[in-house]
Parts: C-alpha cells; structure tokens; sequence
RNA sequence: GCCGGGAUAGCUCAGCUGGUUAGAGCGUCGGAAUCAUAAUCCGUAGGUCGGGGGUUCAAGUCCCUCUCCCGGUACCA
C-alpha cells in the first residue's frame, strides 16, 4: 500500500537541438531521479515525467541549415539524449517528446479550454516579413533598436542592454538576423495570452512559498517589478502544434506556451501506457498530489510564472508546489578551451567511467546555490579517495573476511552485544537526517550524511577488531562480521538514490533479493546466518593518473586532430577577386581608450593613408606594429566601432590564446596588391 | 563596455532573517592498526571570510566604492 501523498515530479524538457551535457544533469536531471528513487524507496507514489522539446523556431533552422527535415533533428537528439539519460541512470517513468500525437492533442485542447472561455486575446497586427526568405521572422531572429535604452542590437524578444521585454514590432529599424534583409510589415493575426491579468495572483502565491529556494523567489520579483505583459501565444511557423481555431492555416502555438503542457501529455501518456487511461488526473488535479519541477536556473521564468499562470487560467490542475532550481555547473579546472564551450557531454562521458563515478562526482558538486566547478582530477579523487576507499573498501573488507574467515557463508548472530545494536541504530538515526535533507531538496547536504554512516561503519570495523577476535572469541567475531553483513545491506539502501548501480552490485555480493530494499529496513536485521554469499568484486576500480592526465590533454588540445573535410561554404574565384587585397604600412598605431581589444592604426597604401580600427591590442603593443608591413582589405565597406571610423581591416592568424598579424616575406612597396 | 552571478582554509564548497573561539569533505603532517583496492581509524596544522570605507553595542552576513574572476552580449580577424 503506497502512501497518500503524491508526487509528479518532472525535469525540464531538454531542447532537442543539442546534445545534453554533464552541465545539464547537475542542473535538472541527476537531482530529480535522486529524489525520485528515495520517495520510491519510501514507498511514496510518486512518478517522474520528462522529455524532449521538439518544436519552435531554432529547430526549423538548425533544419534548413544542415539541409534536412525537422524530423531528422529531434530524432537524432531526441533518441541520443534518451539512451544518454539510461546509461547515467537517469530512470524516468516515461521520456517522451512533444512532437507526438497525444502532445498535440493535449496541446490543443489546453488552448481550446482557454480560447472558449475567452480568455484568449485575439490581434491584428502588423508582423516583419522577409520577401527574400518567404517567411515571418520570430522575434528572436529579428535585430533592431531597442526603444527603452536605444541599444541598436536588441533582440526581437528582449533587449540584453536594458533588460526589457519587447515585441519585435516595437524595435526600431529591424532586420532579419539571418540574412540581414529588412522586413516589411505584413497583416497577420495571432491570439495573446493576458500574463498581465494575472500577475496579482501569481505575486500573492509566490510570496507565500516559504520553502522555495531564494534564487527562485528573486527571480519572480525581478519580473513583477518589470511588470507582466500580453504574450502571443502563436506564431507563423510551420513546425509546431497547429493553432486548433478555424481560420489559422500556417500558424502553430508558441512553444514557450505549448512546451510546458507536455509535463500533462507526458503524464497521460504513461497511464495509457500502463492501462489506466484516466489515471493521470489523480497527479495534476487531486489536492493531495505534489507537482515537483526540477529545472535549471535559465528556466525559472517560465515555470514560476508562466506555466503557473496558464494553470490558474485553466483551472483544473494543481499548481507546482515546489521549483528547486539549480545553478549552472561549470568545466573548470584544466585549461578548457572556452571558445568551445561545448561541455563535457553525457554520451561521451559514460564511456570513459561508470555511470555512479559520474553520479557521484556530480551530486557531491550540484550548483544548488551557486554555479559551481567540475574537473575530471576532481571525478578521479572522488572516486579513489572516497568511493573506493571509504565505500568500496568497507564492503570489500567485510566480504573478503567473510569469505576467507567463513566459507563465504554469513556468520552466526547469536552473540550481538551493544556495539552492535548501537551501530545498527546509528544507521536509523542517520536514515533520518538524510531523508530530513532530501525532504528539503538539500541534496549534497544528504549524500555527505550518506556517505558518513559509510564511515562509521569503517570505525565499527576497526573498533570491534575481527581479525584479532577470530582467534581468541569466535563467536563474538561471527556477531561482528554479521554485523558489518547487515550494514552493507544499509549501505546499499542508502546510497542507491544516488548510486543505483552500486546498490545492485551490493545485493548481489550478498545474495540477498530486494524484498527488504527499502528505507525502512535501514539499520534493520534482515540477513539470515547460513546464507551463502555471492561472487565479491572491486567496486570501484582505482582511475589512474595517466586516463585522468589523457582527457584533460584531449579537452585542452584545441589543435587536437582534426579530419579534413571540404568546407561547406565553396566559393568561386570570381568572389575572391571581389576583395582587394594590399600591403599597407603601419604609421601609427594607438589603444583605443576604454577598449579591451582595439587598436587605432594609421596605414600608408602607396598615395593613400587610411585608418582602421582592429581588435589585436591583447597581443600586440602599439609600438610593434608601427613600421611593420602588413596586409589589409582596401574595399572593405567603412564602419565605426566603439565611434571610430574604420576603413578597412588587416589579416591576422588567429587560434586559441594566439594571435599573428599576417606580413610579407622581405621588403615590397607599400601599395602593393596582394593576390 | 553593458547586463547578470561570484570572490570564505592548498582544492571543492556550507555558512538561514547580522550575535559566543568561522565550518565540512578531500589533500597536508603526525600517530594507531594491518581484515581490506598502500584501502581504514584517531589526532594536527591551515583562513585579519578579495581591498578600502561606512551603518551597528555587534558584520563573512547590511550599505557604498575599488580590484579581480565567470557567464551572456557587443566591440569581427
């Protein structure tokens, strides 16, 4: 019999334009499935929902760019970071994706519900069109001046300058991102969603949290500062959930708006799944069901206000009833190459060390207040000094005695004295204190409890002294060996949210089914003397220096192999000879003030002097340059940068951390054309 | 440059609404032990909490300022 209480747990729908990375699972994903597989083990009926992201603008992109369908990008991503998800042990109840059918429909009806209540806005309005792409441009591929601050390059969406949120219609002098082609208006009509209506509603039930994480909270106040705004809730795009209303061909609903209710379709989903169609209702709409959000911090918005607010204007569904959002994980260490950035990904990682090594490195450094810092010397020495040595060791230790002292056959337990009965309750009272710290989202905080009840474990060992009661109080040595017996079966209850693998391997080394795999039974007896045991293995397996020194030698080597390939962007000699290329003499040179990386140069080209502004000043000191003969572009078209006047720009080498002005072997008149 | 987030022991991080000698893990050093993957256990040392001002009886904790770091973005070779 589960327990009342209900948990729907959900994890942020990873986007499936990208693979996932180590920096995403510290952020939404190792942190739910270790509070999932605890509340299980607390027989709490609980479920956990996730899934790809599948819509929206960037993947129809991401698709005309590589020349492919749309469908071919989620699939390669979404079956990727699906099987990435398993191999970590990231084991959700269903991972599904909101490209399907039971999406749509859930999608749809969502929208129904609120377009019949009229709650919907519907607008006319004037959208920017490019004639030269045949499409309406979303806003986020719109650049323009912001008309709050004046920034010229805001963005169609927000203004990174000032921070505010705009519509693309409000920037001045927009233009097409991708192609730089200036848009006309063009008539069209989409439906708003009044965010603004409810911002009321949703500051009074925010402020009311007061176990919500502060980063969370703050967030919320920035955005009710700002004030809440209308949103359109659809988009001319042909990749996404049809608009469900008569009269919208070519339009689909904003994936912001349709995402979110995937965590819904997901859920249904599940239940058809498991053949109870209608059961999915007792999770989003019963009183007593806990909906659980798990997301990363870039993500706060949306699932504290928005997704809230579209709940409050459906009506039928629980509102979250926490958001315990984390911070960022970051590669730090090593000389990572930044210019990358990639991240260490999940599908790359998995093959080089096993999936709790990777858990546990990961959860013992989650961002849950601060950004915080993983380094593969850091994964090696959890490992050794921690996993292997504490853990592995104390479950070693104790098998190998059994084996070699008793036949591999589980001791009597006829003579336990307090130390015993006092070491077992200990592991009670440590159960406790860290279910204390998972029940409040405190995940480091529990794993650290964890892993010392795996110490005083060790210190039981070492104080009860086995190896010396062997030879003069066997019995007393059986009840200590028992003893340690039932303490692994602990340990391998208590450690298994965040290392199910680990836990496994325990029951098998004792031989013991999962009928008493559950929290409750830590600290318990349920061993039984005679039993015999199973094959003993090394846990975890020492990392050497020399596998650890490979990958940081691999992240940090830029200029590491790479195929040669034919580069995508051929072009014809007669657009090369558009550029004229010429050797310029370098006159003066000078830092631009308040700049970082500019220098203002004075160049001679044959009868002319021209200036030009370029970003070398790391890497060069003015006075180097002046005299030196360098190449330049002389038909650049003229720009200002930073209020200076360019007229053309020089050739430069250019790698990590490097930089060369290109020059002339020997002496040449300045002037000269370069071909 | 702008926006955002940081700066606490060698390393990675805790320190709630300001209140006794600033904490943990790992690493260091010393000791005990030898069943165990040279793994354990006990103990030790290490910080004027980035600098400087201020508010307060009292500040790592609040305010101002400076420096540096990270992320995003812009300076585009």
């Amino acid at each position: 019999m589960k327990n009342n209480t209900k948990y729907l747990v959900t994890a942020a729908l990873p986007y499936a334009n990208n693979y996932i990375h180590i920096g995403h699972v510290a952020g939404a994903y190792l942190s739910p499935d270790i509070y999932v597989r605890y509340r299980k083990l607390k027989n709490d009926d609980v479920i956990f929902i996730s899934g790809s992201d599948e819509h929206g603008t960037a993947i129809e992109m991401a698709s005309i760019i590589e020349k492919i369908t749309p469908q071919e990008i989620i699939d390669r991503y979404h079956f990727s970071n699906k099987k990435a998800f398993e191999d970590l042990g990231i084991q959700f109840d269903i991972f599904s994706r909101t490209s399907s059918d039971i999406h749509h429909k859930t999608a749809q009806e969502f929208f129904l519900n609120l377009y019949n209540k009229n709650i919907l806005v519907k607008r006319s309005d004037k959208q920017l069109y490019s004639e030269k792409e045949k499409r309406f441009l979303a806003d986020r591929f719109i650049t323009g001046t912001c008309p709050v601050c004046g920034y010229e390059e805001a963005r169609g969406d927000e203004c990174e300058n000032c921070g505010s949120n705009l519509s693309p219609s409000e920037l001045i002098n927009p233009r097409s991102k991708i192609t730089g082609d200036i848009p006309v208006e063009k008539e069209t009509t989409h439906y708003y969603f009044p965010l603004g209506n409810y911002q009321e509603k949703l500051s009074e039930w925010i402020f009311s949290k007061t176990d919500w994480k502060s980063n969370v909270i703050n967030y919320c106040k920035g955005w009710f500062k700002a004030g809440l705004r209308d949103r359109a809730i659809t988009r001319d795009l042909d990749w996404g959930v049809k608009v469900p209303v008569e009269g919208n061909d070519g339009k689909v609903i904003y994936v912001w708006f349709e995402a979110p209710i995937g965590y819904i379709s997901m859920t249904k989903e599940l239940f058809i799944k498991r053949n109870e169609p209608d059961k999915w209702k007792e999770y989003w709409c019963n009183k007593d069901s806990r909906l659980i959000h798990f997301i990363g911090k870039d993500n706060i918005v949306f699932h504290s206000i928005v997704f809230p607010s579209m709940l409050m204007a459906h009506g039928d569904f629980n509102l979250p009833h926490n958001i315990p959002a984390n911070e960022f994980l970051n590669i730090g260490g090593e000389k990572f190459s930044k210019s990358r950035g990639n991240g260490i990904l999940v599908k790359d990682i998995v093959k080089e060390f096993e999936p709790d090594v990777i858990r546990y490195t990961i959860a013992t450094n989650f961002p849950e207040s601060k950004d915080s810092e993983f380094t593969w010397k850091d994964l090696q020495s959890k490992n050794n000094n921690e996993l292997a040595a504490i853990l592995g060791n104390f479950i070693n230790r104790t098998v190998v005695f059994a084996k070699s002292k008793f036949c591999n056959i589980i001791p009597g337990d006829k003579s336990l004295d307090n130390s015993d009965t006092e070491i077992l309750n200990q592991f009670k009272e440590s159960a406790a204190s860290v279910s204390a710290f998972y029940d409040n989202f405190r995940f480091r905080d529990a794993l650290s409890e964890t892993m010392n009840a795996v110490r005083s474990a060790n210190k039981y060992f070492n104080d009860s002294e086995p190896w010396k009661l062997i030879r003069d109080n066997k019995e007393r040595c059986e009840a200590v060996i028992y003893t340690c017996l039932e303490l692994c079966h602990s340990i391998a209850v208590l450690i298994s949210p965040v290392l199910p693998f680990t836990a496994d391997k325990i029951l098998k080394i004792l031989n013991k089914d999962k009928s008493d795999f559950n929290w409750e039974k830590i600290g318990e007896r349920v061993l039984k003397s005679g039993t015999e045991l199973g094959e003993s293995l090394i846990l975890f397996p020492q990392i050497e220096d020399s596998q650890i020194e490979k990958l940081i030698s691999e992240s940090t080597d830029s200029t590491a192999v790479k195929k040669t390939e034919m580069p995508e962007n051929v072009i014809e000699l007669e657009d090369f000879k558009k550029v004229n290329l010429k050797i310029a003499k370098v006159i003066e040179c000078e830092k631009v003030a308040k700049s970082k990386k500019l220098f203002k140069l004075k160049l001679k080209i044959g009868d002319t002097e021209k200036q030009i502004v370029s970003g070398i000043a790391e890497f060069y000191n003015p006075e180097d340059l002046i005299g030196k003969l360098i190449v330049v572009v002389d038909n650049l078209k003229p720009s200002k940068l930073m209020g200076i006047d360019s007229h053309g720009m020089l050739l430069a080498a250019k790698t990590d951390g490097q930089l060369k002005v290109i020059t002339v072997d020997g002496e040449i008149n300045d002037g000269a054309v370069v071909n």
